[in-house]
DNA sequence: TCCAAGATATCACAGCTGTGATATAAAAGT
DNA sequence: ACTTTTATATCACAGCTGTGATATCTTGGA
């Protein structure tokens, strides 16, 4: 029999109710008042589960990051399968991969808007620094990792220095995701996955 | 006989109080009443220079727009110049325009700060989306300008298409800034200006 | 059936916010 | 000298915030 009510699942409710309204408004107005609105919950019910506003935001962001981690981890885990491809068709993989973390849809546009607000929020915020930073490690060394293995089948430049490449690819693809947030009207989906490919295509050997 | 207070210098006074409170404390603190308390005034006095709060923030945005883009102004002329120059050097003339939009010391670190919280408040506050986009667009028209000189000298690899370089440079920029902003043991200035020298040089003719 | 634990809901309170209204002081213009 | 701007300063108020404390209802297990 189940519960009547699954804490997991009320607390994945609330976060979700959250990123609506960081999405629609801003984190800035992400209240537990406001967020409880939002998850249909009285203010009394949602600090059954979580206790603190700072605890709130914390768990959020976390979630956050765990989510798009595991999607990253399943792309990579897919794609080493089939990696016996044509030069050609091996950037086009990467660029889907990287294309994880670009809006390119309604669903990852909600993503990337919900991670630039707790990023901007992180540098004055202590409660959420580790989580920001873990984000951007974590994205580093997935950045990394596929230009790895485009490296390690010759699919790449000689000549080309690893650490340089992994900050100008990863700063690139922020950048990319903050103007198509900021500014979808001049730069769009297709823009980002274009601009992406070029960026990828003048690392590949000539 | 000097006026006992100009109202031009007091209210650049109160916006430069509120950059401080920015880069020290985020937008979201900056109240009157911590701008007032930082420039040292009290509340009635800052509001007979700002009225409102919205009044402040759009003043002190568009100033920080204006700022940024006069100085950018200043150094395209004065580049204008001296622009009969051995490709090498061309290129480290792009690098050092460019770098002006980079946190590359205090000064122009607060300058990014200030301007990654303005731009994520712009998305959802309507009083500052138009001064975001007119910031936007302005800094695409700069880089712009930059990678067309350099074509114009036969600096640029033949086959570039201008607008994708523009929009990849740009949102490199963003991306760098953005990131050692945020994440200052990630990326150090110098890798900043480290990552821009490749993005040119590999933009350049091989 | 009874009890403990979990879930939902309400109230209260101090602290901050923007803003309207108003009072006083200083300077400028005539 | 008188008047009119300009500047500085307080007070008040409604609205929001996080949070502590508490009450009521619901469910699961013995």
């Amino acid at each position: 029999m189940p519960k009547v009510v699954d804490p997991v699942e009320r607390r994945h409710a609330v976060v979700d109710a959250l990123f609506r309204v960081v999405v629609r408004d801003g984190l800035q107005r992400a209240s537990l008042r406001t967020v409880a609105a939002e998850a249909q919950l009285n203010i009394g019910s949602l600090r059954h589960y979580f206790a603190t506003h700072e605890e709130l935001t914390r768990f959020a962001m976390a979630s956050m990051i765990e989510r798009v981690g595991g999607r990253l981890r399943a792309s990579v885990d897919e794609a080493g399968d089939l990696a016996a491809l044509p030069p050609a068709d091996l950037l086009e993989l990467a660029v889907r991969l990287l294309g994880e973390l670009l809006p390119i849809d309604e669903s990852r546009r909600a993503e990337v808007t919900v991670f630039l607000d707790f990023a901007a929020a992180s540098r004055t915020d202590p409660a959420l620094r580790d989580l920001a930073e873990r984000a951007a490690v974590g994205m580093r060394g997935f950045v990394r990792l596929v230009l790895e293995r485009l490296g390690s089948r010759d699919a790449l430049r000689p000549g080309v220095r690893i650490d340089v490449e992994t900050e100008r690819l990863a700063s690139l693809v922020d950048g990319l995701g903050m103007n198509a947030v900021l500014h979808p009207e001049l730069v769009s989906a297709s823009d980002c996955l274009d601009i992406l490919r070029a960026h990828l295509g003048a690392l590949a050997c000539p």
